[in-house]
DNA sequence: CGCGCGGTTGATCAACCTCAACCCGCGTGG
DNA sequence: CCACGCGGGTTGAGGTTGATCAACCGCGCG
């Protein structure tokens, strides 16, 4: 694979040393409510325990471009120094635990095993960034369906040919791959039409042929394999 | 502006902490030399002192992306856990300290202001990141071309109206902003016969009306406006 | 001199966008 | 109960942007 660790923020896996931020109170977000956005002041942390959270940019001209999906483990705000880059709004019910920027350095100082695991964490959502980078940049439709269906996939607990959870509407997917929704769609229904995937219902997914999915995120051309 | 901070690495600011990285050796890359490959292990961190460098991911299909351009201040290497997510390669003179990541724990926990500057230097990695995915994903090549000569001028220390350089090649502009090389020479150019801008070497630019430029890079309509 | 590298320019083409119609399920209110 | 509107999704026809392929330029260098 090339695009190394997926495209989407990932569960850092519990260290020795415990949670990752035992620190701050926790809070509780409904789902489709915004948690802070584009220009606020930037004046808590946030690390997410469970929940689906959508971070997004919008351009003046009204344009949109979710920059990450992100789910427990993820820390929301440390992107920007006194506001906030990008708008960030809960995309099923979400809990995170709220670090205060003003007690941060204090509470590094003490506790540097949290300092080591916020390095880390946000270490790794640089590289799911960058990984989108080289997916909206460099790839086609396609392949950006692709590589997005896999690491939807490969996030998600469910057994190989179980259906999982897509937890954000067509239009969501298409503003994090850089394309318009009607293509998403027009992709998807083509994929089940292909007979590589099975959508049992709008937010839910099974692959079918995976094999054939990922020779296409990697690049094959595929336009004259046929159906099934 | 929308894409806050602009679509580069930059400078962090030396805190009254002193250096983000007086450990580690130094070391020097000429111009054009690699500095670590995609899939290699993961030895060290690299804190670059001076001189640019250019981070990409290649496919399997040979498409290459940049993710990141990065100058003084730029930590190399956080973005991953064993292998390196992106190849390095050194565009300019560069130097740079290591820290082997095997120390990296006990360095911060010795040092907090280390891993505070670190933090610090990553979100800001992360912030140029999704300002980069929102350009690459939701602009057209005109404007990514407008954010990003916007972006280089900010970055540059040269005074307004005067020429700053342009450290990489047509290509890795063109692979940096999710375009083709053709289609970057063009657009120079263009933006040149309308008169925004002067190249009076192919390294060198200066911006002649950055209000347009600015304009054009949040989403104005200028395909009327007529040159000079 | 010839070659290679980096860049520019032109002609053609297709992937994706745009605009629009339409479907379906659901909640609301007459 | 049914009509209606609305949000989200799908599908179709046609247009535009940027990719592709190819020729050509200028320059440095062996």
């Amino acid at each position: 694979m090339c695009i190394a660790q997926g495209t989407l923020n990932r569960v850092v896996p519990r260290s020795g040393a415990g949670d990752p931020a035992p620190e701050g109170a926790v809070r509780r977000f409904a789902p489709h409510t915004p948690i802070f956005f584009q220009g606020d002041l930037r004046t808590h942390l946030l690390v997410i325990e469970s929940g689906w959270v959508k971070s997004y940019v919008t351009l003046v001209d009204g344009q949109r471009q979710i920059v990450a999906f992100s789910n427990a483990g993820s820390v929301l705000g440390l992107e920007t120094d006194v506001h906030h880059a990008s708008s960030c709004e809960a995309m099923t019910d979400v809990t995170a635990r709220a670090i205060p920027v003003s007690r941060l350095e204090e509470v590094c100082r003490r506790d540097p095993s949290l300092a080591l695991n916020l390095l880390r964490q946000v270490g790794r959502q640089l590289g799911a960034a960058q990984a989108l980078i080289a997916s909206v940049g460099a790839q086609s439709a396609e392949q950006k369906l692709a590589t997005f269906l896999i690491s939807m996939a490969d996030l998600s607990s469910a057994a190989e040919d179980e259906a999982f959870d897509l937890p954000m509407r067509r239009g969501d997917v298409a503003e994090f791959l850089g394309l318009r929704l009607e293509t998403v769609s027009r992709k998807l229904s083509d994929f089940q039409r292909r007979g590589w995937l099975h959508m049992p219902s709008l937010y839910a997914c099974v692959i079918l042929r995976r094999d054939i999915l990922e020779d296409l995120a990697d690049g094959a051309d595929l336009s004259l394999r046929k159906a099934s």
